[in-house]
DNA sequence: TGTATATTTCGTTATGTGGCGAAATATAGG
DNA sequence: CCTATATTTCGCCACATAACGAAATATACA
């Protein structure tokens, strides 16, 4: 029951299924979350944590970089029906639709210039 | 989008979904879901309104009784694939299981006994 | 019609959540 | 070692939510 209750609070917050969608596609630097989400990096980095409890995506540190990506093989069976469910219900959803465009221009862009642009 | 927050927001609570665990095995009155959750009539009532908002449970009112029950077959395919998910998941939780059993002895009871034994 | 009663609505209170900016942490590179 | 920088943690505020009891609503039945 906790661990349901975890996934479906997780799953509560527009940002968090935004967050969440933008990973379908492949892993993401939180910098690239940060950006697409327009939230502050301590928001940002607080909402994936949240996806991260729930087992609902892994992080893994690459230097200075967090990268975070959907919940592989290794994932619970409830995390697995919950994020199938997410993923058919929102593939058609206009908003993520829109952010899974915006991504695609967001990824022709450098990591590094990207940081810098957020501090300036 | 809109609606996937909304049903997530609905599970994510241990009353609801043991409330949505009672109603696999039937249809119940609000007077019997309120005693098995132990919740004060207008806290339960107020959980009820909240799976029926989005679009989890429906409701008939029968005289003074208001019956629930899970969402049928024309629900929208968010609210079939989430119930399919939460039933498939809570099955085998303790929580739900003891529920279930002292639901069994509750629904021996008469309804207007029931009803009576709470107000005193 | 009036009274009893099942449920909901309302008002209140305590706790949880999402947001931000500032400070802390960790790592790359000079 | 020291500085720059990517991310997280912390402290705060505004608002949402779960709980209750009291009042309102709706229905049965005397």
């Amino acid at each position: 029951m906790r661990e349901i209750i975890d996934i479906a609070k997780a799953l509560s917050d527009a940002n968090r299924l935004r967050a969440l969608m933008l990973l379908t596609d492949g892993p993401l630097c939180v910098c690239q979350i940060i950006e697409m989400l327009g939230l502050a990096p301590s928001t940002t980095s607080k909402h994936m944590s949240i996806l991260r409890q729930a087992g609902l995506v892994e992080a893994n540190k690459q230097g200075r970089w967090m990268h975070y990506r959907l919940a592989g093989k290794g994932a619970s069976t409830q995390v697995r029906k919950a994020t199938q469910w997410i993923v058919s219900g929102l593939k058609n959803d206009s908003q993520i639709q829109q952010d899974k465009t915006k991504l695609q221009k967001l990824l022709k862009m450098d990591k590094e210039v990207l940081c810098r642009k957020q501090r300036s």
